[in-house]
DNA sequence: GATAAAACTCGACACCGCGTCGATTGTGAT
DNA sequence: ATCACAATCGACGCGGTGTCGAGTTTTATC
């Protein structure tokens, strides 16, 4: 799933692989210092302490990178989700401990999905990654709210994008997740109350 | 509002206005045919009928271009949204009313309305243009969701950015803005009702 | 522990798009 | 006629990209 090579290496727990690692790690330092504009293979190169040349060993471009970067949180991210199952308390308490877990991915992972965000419409690889990653999310809020008599798919997703930018905002604004927490679910609720 | 000058021209109806258009008119064109990323000074320029170094005289870059465009565009959707004022019909009325004329600026502009999103995280001038156009939305729907008794400006803009990535999605992907504007709807009236 | 095939590294190169400069031509006012 | 300013362009240097081929290191095999 995170593989996105057009670089020539392939298998193998080899040597190889901490560079690898390395260079994801000096990207996601970088996205953070500098920001995905000022990032360059250069400097990408110089943070994982090889040649520029070396790294398009490993990549075949920056934005190659940047696509495995957001390839390993959107898995991390999936992993967590897994945990969310189980327990079935009303509907309105399973929407809104969601709401809560997505504050939650944001305030560990805001660097990465907000370069995600970004960087949505400049490749169809992160964009792949990352609409796949809502539209789970917004398949799994579809069976929710079937049980509370809301079957239509696209509501859920319209919802899902809703929180997807809303925590956007808030996370690139510095605001306070709390609350956009609170005003989503808010939402969700009020949605699916007045739709009886 | 439109200007975004760091060329060397000032003022006045000159000749050169109507290479100022041009430009304008090349780079929609252009944004239409290639994408923003292909768009390069050189082709732009070429589709205006002037030389590279010329196109410098009226832009300092080609996101000068490109911002320019999106306020021309800005401009055109600010004009018409004052139409919508007068005519005190149900809440309700009024929102379903708002989102479908939200769906036609998608159907006119679609095309300069995805560039301007997909450029928000790229330059500030951008995204400052953007999101005043949304946000001055969101405060006329604030008033409107007030009048029903849901006085948060933060749920009528939460209720705002779920319409714009919405209509984005809808647009990018060729979907039907009718279908589009009647779930976002339904959402926004659900959740008036359910906030009783 | 020799050796051969890989995995890996890097300097050097050509390319492309950008932004600038200075020199030149067009245009309108007086 | 001339003067100031608007507009145009060729040519330059710069920085980032991606590739190539020649090296070095690692790993598997005997």
């Amino acid at each position: 799933m995170t593989a996105a090579t057009s670089g020539k290496r392939r298998q193998g727990p080899r040597k190889g692989d901490l560079r690898e690692k390395a260079i994801l790690d000096a990207a996601e330092e970088l996205l953070g210092r500098e920001g995905v504009e000022l990032m360059t293979v250069e400097s990408i190169a110089k943070g994982a302490g090889i040649s520029r040349a070396s790294l398009y060993f490993y990549f075949g471009s920056k934005l190659e990178v940047l696509t495995a970067l957001v390839g390993r949180t959107v898995d991390a991210l999936a992993a967590q989700a897994e945990v969310a199952e189980a327990a079935d308390e009303s509907v309105e308490d399973v929407v809104r401990a969601s709401v809560r877990h997505t504050a939650n991915s944001w305030r560990e992972h805001g660097l990465v999905m907000r370069a995600a965000v970004d960087l949505t419409p400049v490749t169809p690889a992160i964009r792949g990654l990352w609409t796949g990653t809502v539209n789970r999310y917004a398949a799994a809020m579809t069976e929710v709210l079937a049980r509370a008599g809301v079957p239509d798919p696209a509501v859920a997703e319209a919802l899902c994008w809703m929180t997807e930018r809303t925590f956007y905002w808030a996370s690139v604004n510095g605001d306070d997740l709390d609350r956009t927490a609170d005003i989503c679910a808010q939402i969700w609720c009020a949605t699916i109350r007045g739709n009886n």
